[in-house]
DNA sequence: CTGAAAGCGCTTACAG
DNA sequence: CTGAAAGCGCTTACAG
């Protein structure tokens, strides 16, 4: 592979000549230029990108750090990891896989290896392990999920809390009175603020204000569970027939279960959820829902990140990415 | 942070001697080596990552050049990176990812730009334009998929063959003399030799050899040509009540339109398939099926990425990994 | 067994 | 406007 000093003796220039025009922030004559890029062309000569960054102290890559084998039920993560590296390669940054189980020691050996310039953290949760090795070592980061407290980093997260009331909105504004609150398992909610305690403020609130009872249906962890936990309440007379969902299992399960009963969307029950754009597409879901906007959240956390690359001391950002709510008629219109 | 050089200053010895310590080439005194490794400890020394690259000429990095936003209907690619990313870091080796969208162009920027030492191409199909400026370089790769050609390169993936025989042999084992084959589009096999055709070559020999009669069904893309093709051939009392299915989006609807037509399996209809453990995961999918071990086949590519680093000229390998039947009762016995 | 020196491929003040 | 020199943090023959 040709080096800079082989351009540099092919076009008759010296190789400071030569990074000038590979960097661009030195004037070089057009002449000079000329013969340089015509080197370059005729050598295929291409920048080591190593020796780059060694030389600058930039490697110019960003570290995704992944929690431990979250894949498991996350049809959104392969979403994330292309759109964050589509963007991150738009603004001129490579992208570095991290997977290490332990999530903190990953960051670690990321932030002493000095193989990236900057670590995005996917999934972060209140309590996260990963916040410690940052937040010590102020090493430029940003969260996609919104801790309570986000130890001085930025983060960016889908805003939860609009998401609960526009399908709050939704459903009361077709003169529905009351609503099953199909949500998470109670375990989730203990944590502090999380997304999911967020969402639930927010739909409650909403909830008092337009004079629509919710009914929360706390649903198990497993597919079983769902599937008894989801038979159970919509078969019992007494509960709401309109469906507010935030629990993408449940969500995924519900056309089974209505299948089963034999019940129909919107005639016998209605329904609105919160749910990934691919879980919808992956399992043909057709109820009208809030999408979770994964590939704006990654744009907005590469954006974040570029932004404390060039700014280190500028003020801490917690951004929230508003959500859409796309129609699917599943809601009856009772008013 | 601290450099080689702090270290040797720490340790009172010279650079050479820690990087001794550090690459395990020489051998250096027990006592020099202890000191060399509490200066370390102490200052919290880390290799750094890029110049020792630089100076070895080897980046201990591989890229991952994932198709064009493939993951459009593809849960098992998260599932992918991450074993990868695992396998590879077991061997000592860190993952980039490379998502551009022109795959040849993703391909030809990681060689010159010199930051990866091997490519593992995933999801690779007949005709790959990526495989082109592979092929010329003759950079060290491994292809996760097997065209008829893999252009010297050596090439993983799962054994479509005995998949599809796995699944005639248990049809057949519970004496149903005739099955749907529901497969992909036809277009999917008018490009030489995928992964389909392999799958459905194996198929058919085995079902002329077990006795079994198959009929095939074509499945057009889209959520709601999947859905009536489904219907249409469910109703059809003309049709086997049997069903071999290769086809991610059939089987990922089947329960759907099995529900709408109150049809149970196995009492109504036998259903067999072949589909990724995490299609089944996210749709709760209880079918007898082949699994495509995405685990397994990520971690021999990376095994074959290796040994071609280690061993550039050794013949070139197509591995085929073996995948297992996975129970779920979804064939009535009819022997 | 240890160290001085050269080199990996770049960039960046600093002269001219 | 261009070039010679030093330096980024390592490793690796080569002496001793």
């Amino acid at each position: 592979m040709a080096t800079i000093g082989d351009v540099a003796r092919e076009a008759g220039v010296s190789r400071s000549t030569v990074s000038s025009v590979l960097t661009g922030r030195k004037y070089v004559t057009p002449e000079t230029r000329a013969r340089i890029e015509a080197a370059i062309a005729k050598l295929e000569y291409s920048v080591n990108t190593g020796a780059r960054a060694l030389a600058t102290a930039k490697t110019m890559t960003f570290g995704i750090v992944v929690r431990f084998h979250e894949a498991e039920f996350s049809p959104a993560l392969a979403t994330y990891l292309v759109a964050l590296s589509d963007a991150a390669r738009e603004r001129g940054y490579a992208v570095m896989l991290l997977t290490e189980a332990d999530g903190a020691e990953a960051v670690r050996r990321a932030i002493s290896g000095r193989q990236v310039d900057g670590l995005i953290l996917l999934n972060v949760v209140e309590g996260d392990p990963r916040l410690e090795p940052i937040g010590q070592s102020g090493f430029p980061s940003v969260l996609v999920g919104m801790p309570e407290d986000t130890r001085g980093v930025d983060a960016v997260d889908l805003d939860f809390g609009s998401a609960a009331t526009m399908l709050v909105d939704h459903v009361a504004a077709a003169g529905h009175r009351e609503a099953m609150f199909v949500r998470w398992p109670d375990e989730l909610y203990k944590g502090g603020s999380t997304y999911a305690t967020r969402f639930e403020r927010s739909a409650y609130r909403r909830a008092a204000e337009r004079g629509l009872r919710l009914v929360p249906v706390p649903v198990p962890v497993g597919p079983e569970q769902v599937r008894a936990t989801l038979r159970t309440v919509l078969q019992d007379p007494a509960k709401p027939r309109t469906l507010l969902i935030h629990n993408d299992a449940a969500v995924a399960m519900l056309p089974f279960v209505l299948g089963d009963l034999g019940l129909e969307v919107p005639a016998d029950r209605s329904v609105v959820s919160l749910h990934s754009a691919e879980l919808a597409r992956l399992y043909v879901l057709s109820y009208t829902a809030v999408e979770s906007e994964s590939t704006a959240v990654a744009q907005a956390a590469v954006e974040l990140l570029c932004r404390r690359l060039a700014a280190p001391d500028s003020p801490v950002q917690r951004q929230l990415v508003t959500p859409h709510l796309e129609e699917k008629s599943s809601v009856a219109p009772l008013a």
